[in-house]
RNA sequence: GUGUCUGUAGCUCAAAGGUUAGAGCGCCUGACUGUGGAUCAGGAGGCUGUGGGUUCGACCCCCAUCAGACACCCCA
């Protein structure tokens, strides 16, 4: 048997409910915030999210899905959404101001475990063009409630600013200062993280790393008064917009181009991969990505995640439909024919049945699809253009019309 | 890439190395020949993930492989 590849799943049955409750909470919140899709595609060149994302990153190191095209071209199954849509930021010339938001699969070539899959969906919001705290604000903002609105529960928000590009070098040197006469004890992945990127030491969970990193140097000790300053500002922003954070010295986010703020929305209910939320502030990317120099700040949620949260929170049902047609007989299942497209037309949800067994099997179908009303259709029925019509619910049946059934259920029409 | 655990009916799970691999739910049929849910009776459905090996004999033990779960690494 051929089945999916390892990491990849399909989805199927009642959960597509999950995932349309969730778009549409998601969608309506964006819209009201004026916030605009856009849709980039899946495969870039690779040069792109090695640019963008960082060589030293463990993203472009060994979770990118890269091969070569047949021209001998180097490309890459997107492992997040900002770098495309910085790229198309530049290459559509978009000017001023730019409230963005995607969602679309995303794919990384690691070991699948609880909320982490080689293909996975991210939404994500880029407003790009502003400096301004409050554009810190209102992205974080939006994600809050976003994850409020969806029901979710036990969230904590972390927060923390990398500084910019000087802060964090003088930090870098720091702790690498630090670090260095502690190299033997550290575990073996962090003493390789020392010349990479010691910054990702503070949150290895080696419980003999934790306890050097306890009286490691912090890097609010490092920002320079502007930044200081900016920090303070988007902090007591949020307080003003009610989201609730906690202070992360030691939240460093993994890709590269953060700057200033940086934050991450967790939920207690997942398992280790416990981050819903992402994201923070990349006033460089543009500019590394050859555009002009352009602040920007934004996140990605994990959409599987969610998902997980909200299939515990609350069972989603297949919402009822209006009517299921059963018939029997020859000129009835003909009829039958007629009525479906006429009820369907109308605006009703109607479902026929094609077995062609039995009234009793029929209506059971008609029970199960949860069904409002069984339209129930014999030979003398379709001769008499009459419709038997039972509601389900209450076990009551009339003999009627087509035209009767419209006039009186004021039918919604197709068009408004 | 590393570690631990797990793969038996559509689903959830049984079956001390020894007859013909069982049960619940679901599905199908009938009781009820033009009437759903409940009840009762019956039925279908399995190369025990796959490929090797050990054994008189393997769902069970061994090896490999594929897949899943959880954790590390890393991230959403």
């Amino acid at each position: 048997m051929i089945q999916t590849l390892r990491g990849t799943k399909d989805i199927v049955g009642s959960e597509i409910f999950y995932w349309h409750h969730l778009e549409t909470i998601a969608r309506e919140l964006l819209r009201r915030a004026n916030y605009q899709e856009i849709r980039t595609p899946i495969l870039e060149a690779t040069e792109l999210f090695a640019r963008g994302i960082g060589e030293t990153t463990d993203i472009v190191n060994k979770e990118m899905y890269t091969f070569l095209s047949k021209g001998e071209e180097s490309i890459t199954l997107r492992p997040e959404g900002t770098a495309g849509v910085v790229r198309a930021y530049i290459q559509n010339k978009l000017q001023g101001i730019q409230r963005l938001w995607y969602m679309g699969q995303m794919f990384r070539y690691e070991r699948p475990q609880k909320g982490r899959q080689r293909q996975f969906h991210q939404l994500g919001l880029e407003l790009i063009g502003s400096a301004d705290p409050r554009a810190d604000g209102e992205a974080i903002a939006l994600a809050y409630e976003i994850l409020q609105a969806l029901g979710l529960q036990n969230l904590l928000v972390s927060l923390n600013s990398v500084g910019d590009h000087t802060d964090r070098m003088g930090y870098r040197g720091a702790l690498v200062d630090y670090f260095t006469p502690y190299l033997a004890d550290l575990d073996p992945d962090s003493q390789q993280r020392l010349q990479r990127n010691p910054l990702r030491i503070l949150d290895s969970k080696d419980p003999k790393t934790q306890t050097i990193c306890q009286s490691a140097p912090n890097i609010w000790d490092y920002l320079q008064p502007e930044s200081r300053r900016r920090f303070d500002r988007v902090q007591a922003l949020l307080t003003d917009l009610k989201v609730k954070f906690r202070l992360e010295p030691r939240l460093v986010r993994g890709l590269d181009y953060y700057t200033h703020t940086a934050f991450e929305i967790q939920s207690q209910d997942l398992g280790a991969q416990s981050a819903v939320c992402g994201g923070g502030r990349y006033d460089r990317l543009v500019a590394e990505l050859g555009g002009t120099d352009t602040p920007a700040v934004g996140w990605a949620m994990g959409l599987e995640r969610l998902i997980l949260l909200l299939e515990n929170l609350q069972t989603l049902n297949p919402p009822p439909i209006d009517f299921y047609i059963v018939s029997r007989g020859e000129r009835a299942e003909s009829y039958a024919l007629v009525v479906w497209q006429q009820l369907r037309q109308a605006g009703f949800q109607v479902e026929m049945d094609l077995t062609g067994a039995k009234f009793d099997k029929q209506l059971k179908r008609a029970d199960h699809a949860s069904a409002k009303a069984a339209i129930i259709l014999g030979d003398s029925e379709a001769d008499n253009h009459t419709l038997q019509v039972k509601w389900l619910g209450e076990g009551r049946q009339e003999t009627t019309t087509i035209e009767d059934l419209f006039t009186r259920l004021a039918p919604r029409k197709n068009h408004d």
